[in-house]
DNA sequence: TAGTTATTAGAAACCGATTTCCAAAAGGAT
DNA sequence: ATCCTTTTGGAAATCGGTTTCTAATAACTA
């Protein structure tokens, strides 16, 4: 095992000063010709700057926090925002940044998520999964450090996160393409900002095309699960003697579950009562009915928001926090079925 | 913004010297009346260390790193390995470690696996997902840095993996009992050691209880997905006059396209063949027919891989290398069906 | 009580860069 | 050729700890 190589050592064989290494190797004022020879030497022996003794001089680590609550019950499991991050990660590790989990415990001490970025000299932060009223949460965003939020929405922060509203636009008017009159909505716990959304979004689209919906329509599920979507489905249709022809729901996981909700009930999906869900994760094709939903495009969400957090990072633009939104597609299948009427 | 505190300020505040309170946070030779003393004061004012100052000096990081090659495409996406990760994760942060991903790229250059974990003072690797013949996992697991994987197999490094050849034993013994007599398996790609092991253990098996195992009941899927598990069930039934009764499939996500391929072919599942997965992923409790199928413990696997890990940080026994087998589980559902004979 | 040993606290070196400040060299203008 | 700018390379300070070595103190032994 040979002996690690540091500045001093490249300086030494090259006859040259330690900091004029590093300032070559850092774009600093050095001639163009002796850049060359030190990037030269350092490509050819494999030098490689020791990260820890940069990050405590400099100010900068080339290194993202990512928070990820788990608090939520929502892990690196959940299709939609391990997605999310991983395209995000291609996209940094381009640019040479890398990714390190905050964690509210750093060696033997608990922290928070500022002292802790502060404490690493995080360049940026990522938000994939965080709750907005969190205290730890909201003095980051709040603070000096850069972030986006591929989830949370807020004053303080840059946003990316799917156009919500085209979604459910989209859903609403291929259920009236489709000949469906009498729509109800299986709405996500409200405690999510994008549920809250395509609620709010349904209620508006609704009474801008002057359509009727009784509130006996809408119903909102406890959880985010098949379970909550079964329980909600059944309470929704039991109490209705007029039961509506089509539901657009929170998010596929739930979507199963009102499906095989409604069925227990004695309907068939489509025939009976079409369902339309949002998200397309990978169960939906494979479904019995496969899911009708509205696809969220997570590599464009997660290369989105790491464009904008290093653009944020080299000071290029951004200046004032903003929402992104990027657009969904609808994706056709067989829960939602053509009705004459 | 109050200014950060270093080891000199508490230092002073206390009246002793910086090394007096590097050692009472570090278990060092410090009477237990001054290290009260620098631990109530350390707690009151919110005192942190700077880690990279820490690492600098230190032989440490505190910081697991993890790989997770992306080049056979499984990403954090994979329902597998992601929930893997999130369980070993969830346990060492525990023990105050934190995650961070190995990546071939520093700030500008690239760097080889080994390379960048001696560079980060890396206590530990666990290896989630890697190619066993990659010339830098293989300096990696060779070098004095402790890893562990839940993935490669390999004399050097300590493994923690499901119970590959009980979980083909239950499935032979359980169609077995439900009055199967014509068995066969659509394995996946042997590039995978899980898959090669699976396949092995059904040919030993077999043989084991004397039971005929026609060479054409067995067939190796191109790919990891449903179109490979599709195209291999029908490649495999086509040419049979005699079909076989029952499937083993190496994995869920196979499992899906075989039914379906079986299904194209106008045979029904499980009236006409039964099929049996690998995995348990949650797509398969919502399938048409629910998948049948062998649970892998997550949780166990990422928990084991923890302690080993942690263990092997600390140097408690783990001397040498070996293999940790997770037991695996039968999960009946619809796709087997009890055959009278 | 004197002498020896075990503990505890501090001084100073060190980990490996980055960065500021300065002097020397190079380039331009007259 | 001389004087003034602009570039370039180097010396030294600094980042914030850990660790080794030494001195002082406390504890123990006879």
């Amino acid at each position: 095992m040979k002996k690690k190589k540091t500045i001093y050592d490249v300086a030494k064989a090259l006859n040259l000063a330690p900091s004029t290494i590093s300032k070559a190797l850092n774009n600093g004022a050095v001639s163009s010709k002796t850049k060359a020879r030190v990037l030269d030497y350092v490509k050819k022996t494999g030098y490689v700057t020791a990260t820890s003794a940069r990050i405590l001089k400099a100010k900068y680590s080339w290194t993202i926090g990512v928070v990820f609550s788990e608090e939520l019950n929502i892990g690196l499991e959940h299709p939609f925002f391990s997605s999310v991050l991983q395209n995000f990660k291609t996209y940094v590790e381009k640019w040479g940044y890398e990714l390190s989990f905050i964690v509210q415990q750093l060696g033997q001490n608990k922290l928070s998520y500022l002292d802790w970025c502060r404490n690493k000299k995080i360049d940026g932060v990522i938000i994939v999964v965080g709750d907005a009223n969190d205290r730890g949460i909201i003095e980051l965003i709040e603070s000096e450090i850069k972030c986006v939020s591929t989830d949370i929405v807020n004053d303080n922060i840059h946003s990316v996160r799917s156009d919500n509203r085209q979604g459910i636009e989209l859903s609403v008017e291929y259920l009236l393409e489709t000949g469906h009159g009498r729509l109800g909505m299986v709405a996500g716990p409200q405690t999510s900002s994008a549920f809250t959304e395509r609620l709010i979004a349904f209620r508006e689209i609704m009474k801008e095309k002057n359509l009727p919906l009784p509130e006996e329509y809408l119903i909102v599920s406890e959880g985010f699960g098949y379970t909550s979507g079964f329980n909600a489905a059944r309470k929704l249709l039991g109490s209705l003697t007029v039961k509506p022809d089509a539901l657009l729901v929170g998010s596929d996981d739930i979507s199963f579950g009102v499906i095989r909700g409604i069925e227990s009930l004695g309907f068939r999906v489509p025939e009976d009562i079409s369902v339309i869900g949002f998200d397309d994760i990978s169960t939906s094709r494979l479904f019995t009915p496969a899911l009708t939903t509205i696809r969220q495009n997570k590599k464009a969400i997660g290369e989105t928001a790491g464009k904008i957090l290093i653009d944020l990072i080299r000071e290029k633009g951004h200046k004032h926090p903003r929402e992104t939104k990027i657009p969904v597609n609808l994706i056709v299948r067989d829960s939602v079925k053509m009705r004459k009427n």
